[in-house]
Parts: C-alpha cells; structure tokens; sequence
DNA sequence: TTTCATGCAAATAGTTTGCATCAAC
DNA sequence: GTTGATGCAAACTATTTGCATGAAA
C-alpha cells in the first residue's frame, strides 16, 4: 500500500506537508474546501506516484468523494503550490507526486506492476548539463526513466498486483 | 526543414529504407497501396521526428492524402517492422523517427520550437545498467529526454517556428 | 475473386471547460 | 453577502475501432 521502497516518508513531514497546503490555501485567499483538503490528503499521504483516477479512487475507498474537474482542478493547485510534481511515463496519462522537498530525481518504472521507484544521481545531474552543452542546447531540465522488472515481480509474478493500474 | 542538425542521412540510405518497407510488405503479404508507400516516404525520407498530425500534413503537401485511421495504421506496421520507432517526450501526442538501424540514442528536446536532436552516449547505457541493479531493478530499457534551449532558438526567437507543432 | 486496406464516423481515454448551483470566508 | 469552488455534462485532443466500400495480388 505504501509503496515505498527505500525511505518511508515519516508521519511528522506528511503531517507538515498537509499544514503547508492549508497556509498556501489561506495566503492566496483560495477556500480550504472538504474536497481540496482530501485530495491533498491522499496525494500528500502517500509515497505512491499516483494518476488522477487513483486519487478518485483513494478519495472513495476513504469515504470521501469529488468530481473528476474537481480532482484535476485541485492537484494543478498542489503543483501550484510547488508541493506535488506531475510526472509522465509515457503510459498515456499523468502522475502525480509529494516532491517533499527533494530537488531531482530519476525513476525506475517496472513494467510488470506499474510501481515506481525513485532514486537519485548526481552526476547524472551533470552529465546532461554538459550533454546539451555539447549540442549546442542550454540545458532547462531533463527526465531519466529507467523501465524494468521490480525485484518482487522478477522474483514471482504472484507478490504483487495491487500497484497495477489501468490493466486490461 | 530537414531538422537533421547533425549528421543528414545520405539519399541512398533513404533508398535503402523504402526498399526495405517493400520487401516487408511483400514477405508479410501485405499489400503495397499508395498510402502505405507515400506514408512510409514521408516518416524514413526525414531525419524529423514527427507526430501522426505532422505526417498527414507532409502527405498533403506532397499531394498525396491518407484518413487519420490509414496514418495511424500504417505507421504501426512500420514500427513493426522496425524501420520506424515509436517515441513519447510527455508533449501529449507521439512522434516517430526512422530508425535507421542505429541501436539506442538519447534526445534533446528544444522547448522553443520543438526540434529535436539526437546523440549517442555508452556511459550512459552503462550507468542506467548499473543504476537499475543497484535498486533491485533488472533494467529493460531507459529513455533520457533533455529539455532545453537549441542554438537557434537563444540566439533569436525569429530564427525558425517551422518545427513548432501544435502550437497556442 | 478473395483478401485485406481504406475512409468515414463513432468510440475511447485522459483531461479541460462552461455554467448553474452551492459553500467558504 | 460575495467571491470563488463544485459537479455535471459537453468539449477537446490524440488515438482506436467498426463497418461498408474499394483496391491489390
């Protein structure tokens, strides 16, 4: 359920992450609604790279409930708010994650179960900015996906389906 | 409009790829309408790589015309037989590049206009190798998008918007 | 002449937007 | 009380599919 592999985020920083929003909200005269504050609940309660659907999803396994507008409405504002990143792996629909504070980072997409690992890489961060460089590119941003087997998918394809989304 | 800012592909490999796509429709027992033969001399006669809508556009300009449908079939089976490569730079749609036989390359997307360019890089192949082990992932593939500022583009924004797709 | 491609239009998936209604400050 | 959010449905973009017609081998 959490998904996350390396480093949990700990209680006390989604706790401080969800207090952040509600300041955001206040400081730029947006109404801290049930939706917006359950949305930002899910996303920032999580590790897990989460599509739109999912948060939908989560919002209804927790009781709670808001229109489909609403919950794209609502994450462009946490991205807004500089505290969830959009991500796209190229699987035909957008994710979005608590970027907690973390500058950059690579991800590692298993192709099996969907889940999302995420790591970092300093010299990759270098390695592109001489890359563009090189061709006569001024380097903005760049994103590494790295797809493979998960060690638990690799190791039986029975561990784990539950991070498996939009399957046939 | 060529767009290849590093190495042209010479006419005769041209020639080579558009034989090759007869002989594959002739082995497979598909047959070789004109649609199929003017798309496939639109997508390996470039070093472009092009979206569904940018092939439809060279096919008219050349005129020569194909239904949506027909585009988006017939660049699956060049894709399928390998003359062609599917990509996705998270811009909302796909391109597709003549693969021209080269093994893996990465790509420098202009957030300007649009243009991409491409470059080999082994450390690279090597480090997303080792990157993958090192978080229990057994890597597949990977796909490097750097996102930046071309040349031309820095220089003067009147310099080119030929490339600029889907634009406002 | 049989098989498979084409083209159109309808369908689909993800996402966005208009508008009447409703809730937050 | 105002301002702005919500929800539904319609709109939109990229892409796919069903089906009657048309062309290739």
């Amino acid at each position: 359920m959490s998904g996350g592999h390396e480093t949990p985020t700990s209680a006390a920083a989604i706790a401080a992450d969800r207090e952040a929003f509600r300041v955001f909200l206040r400081e730029h005269n947006l109404p801290a609604t049930a939706q917006r504050l359950a949305i930002a609940d899910v996303v920032l309660g999580t590790d897990r790279h989460l599509s739109a659907d999912d948060v939908a999803r989560e919002l209804r396994a927790h009781g709670a409930r808001a229109g489909t507008a609403t919950v794209y409405r609502t994450l462009e504002v946490l991205v807004r708010s500089g505290l969830v990143v959009e991500r796209d792996f190229a699987e035909g629909f957008k994710r979005y994650e608590a970027s907690r504070g973390i500058p950059h980072h690579e991800h590692l997409l298993c192709t099996m179960c969907g889940r999302v690992t995420e790591f970092r890489d300093e010299r990759l961060e270098r390695m592109t900015t001489l890359l563009a460089e090189a061709h006569d590119f001024s380097r903005q941003r760049h994103r590494l996906v790295i797809y493979g087997l998960c060690g638990a998918c690799r190791r039986g394809p029975s561990s784990s389906t539950s991070g498996m989304h939009h399957g046939s």
